[in-house]
DNA sequence: TCTGGCACTCGCGAGCCATGAGTGCCAGGG
DNA sequence: CCCTGGCACTCATGGCTCGCGAGTGCCAGA
């Protein structure tokens, strides 16, 4: 096991790598920190967390840098979750009170997770298989052409047309919109395919055709709907990446444009806290030189969509995970009022 | 005035440079474009173009390569639009076609733009006031509660929670859903509001409150609407920028960020046709070393939105605008149709 | 187990030079 | 008057050497 010393000489690492962008040697490191002993010793120290791995030297004469290994043990062991500041944690409330609707709340969100934690920032809209349904409307457009709009209780609307195989008079149509409201208002998305089952019954024989294409059409919605969808921003923060940036920012850039592939990283998460994905962690082949910090949200005691950061695994871990953990405190709090 | 043969020098130049992304010289010109002349010739003329400010030189022993000006006499005078071949217009269609609503179209239109051009796509939702309204729909979520959707002849759908000065009936609820459809069902969103001037007048003293407020909200919505939305995609073709990418990238994807700055860029252009803006032609400095090449596109004869891509100055025009305009020509349809 | 000392490695940047692409200019010919 | 071949000149690029210095590993002694 290692010695208590030899974990402080790869938090200091991880540390100074991180701050300076450049491997760390013994000397400095003596220098920066004092661990009251000499560089002499910390070069064995370094030596041995090099052979089990948790660090690394670019080439021959050069300083250390961590390994995803070591960065994991760094988050780990080594660091907490550096709290925001009180002016923080009101500048992020104020911002984030100021949103109109769910879009703006989103966007909001995007903008400020990449502003506190300079990186590019992913925020899930809240899902809906564990949201309630406020309401469900349907139009008629045409004799035979309706339109379901489906209100949740996160604010999120969705509609879809419906082309009935027969016309479906504007009786019908109150009757049904009654019975269908009883039914799901205020009911969650996955108890509704059972609460519609027999809703048809009650129903004329010419008209079952058309309630039953509605009511496959809301089921439709509740399952297509669940390709979740996602706002990304802070882009312009992979320039931050480094000096050899051009190989690496090309497959981040690629993987978030790919909707799927960021649903599912942020899917993995499966912590109730923060959760970090360190580099070789992540499944997609191009943030392997990435680390993504994520954090679930929700408008009650659960959590109803994700969020998170994607940086450069040399990052600050504390002061990241804080930020993520403190957006996502405030966004849950913002969508409970609403 | 350039003679004729200066102008083909200057295609000559601009093909070969934005092929090869290296300064021409004037060997490699006479070689790779029977011009019919020797290099010494066209060292002259090349001296001429320099002098007029179509061409540059990096530095003083290396080829030349185009400036803004010479792009711009390119596009204007030297370079038609290409049009796409009938399989690729084929693929658009069938690209297109599949798309089930109009965030999809959107999606699949900036997705397909992105790799026709290997550029930065950017696509605006058909904007609301052009547009048509096809349905307004009121309903009640509590006695003093109301919600608002706003359906319009493209698809998009708008709610606004209406807060109501004192309770309002199902009755004249229902009154009001009626006459306000009546009124405004098929109209244009600019003639609106003299349409629904009067509209609270047949209604009891009680409601006219709530009546007056839901018009006021529905106003409103066509106003704040009018802070269109837009949805861009391709950003990893920005690796491509060139070898210099580092400084140029930046504020690119800062400018892609801002949707407001987008929105200006796209605005800009007034023509009927596909709009070019060269490198300093862009008001915004992040995109001096950029071109925008953008067109209109609309469901009937007229635009009611933008799309386009972003660049670098040294692209294949001709091509990217065939495929600008081709996109645009196939989403118009697409619109119509639904 | 820590420390100081010492020899060794090797990436990096400076300086240097040859190469060659490309230019500008000029004098001669159609 | 315009085109052409020739010629001298410029200068960025790439290969090369070399010294510097940061950093290491190892060892002997406290």
């Amino acid at each position: 096991m290692l010695s208590e010393r030899r974990l402080q000489v790869l938090r200091a690492i991880v540390q100074d790598y991180v701050g300076t962008e450049e491997p760390v040697g013994s000397k400095a490191l003596t220098e920066r920190h004092n661990l009251g002993v000499s560089p002499a010793t910390v070069r064995n120290d370094m030596a041995a967390l090099e052979d089990e791995g948790f660090i690394a030297q670019p080439h021959t004469s050069a300083g250390r840098i961590p390994t995803d290994k070591g960065y994991r043990l760094f988050v780990d062991k080594l660091a907490g979750v550096k709290p925001m500041t009180a002016p923080e944690r009101r500048a992020i409330q104020n911002f984030l009170e100021g949103a109109v609707d769910l879009d703006d709340v989103v966007a909001r969100t995007v903008r400020l997770l990449a502003q506190l934690t300079r990186q590019v920032a992913v925020v899930q809209y809240p899902s809906l298989t564990r949201s309630t349904v406020r309401h469900v409307e349907l139009l008629s457009l045409a004799p035979a052409r309706l339109m379901l709009v489906l209100i949740t209780d996160t604010g999120r609307v969705e509609q879809r047309m419906v082309d009935c195989p027969a016309p479906f008079g504007e009786a019908s149509l109150a009757d049904l919109r009654a019975r269908l409201n009883s039914r799901v208002a205020g009911r969650r998305f996955t108890d509704v395919p059972a609460l519609v089952e027999d809703l048809a019954e009650p129903f004329e024989a010419e008209d079952r055709g058309t309630v039953s294409t509605v009511l496959s059409t809301l089921l439709e919605t509740l399952v297509e709907e669940n390709e979740e969808r996602l706002m990304i921003g802070g882009t312009a923060n992979l320039t931050r990446f480094g000096h050899d940036f051009p190989l690496v920012i090309r497959p981040v850039l690629e993987a978030l444009e790919e909707q799927v592939v960021l649903l599912k990283l942020l899917g993995e998460a499966k912590d109730p806290g923060v959760t970090v994905r360190i580099g070789h962690e992540n499944a997609h082949e191009g943030l392997n030189s990435t680390s993504v910090v994520s954090v679930g949200y929700g408008s009650g005691g659960e959590a109803v969509a994700k969020l998170g950061v994607v940086g450069p695994t040399r990052m600050d871990y504390p002061g990241t995970m804080g930020a993520v953990r403190a957006v996502a405190r405030y966004v849950g709090q913002i969508l409970a009022e609403s």
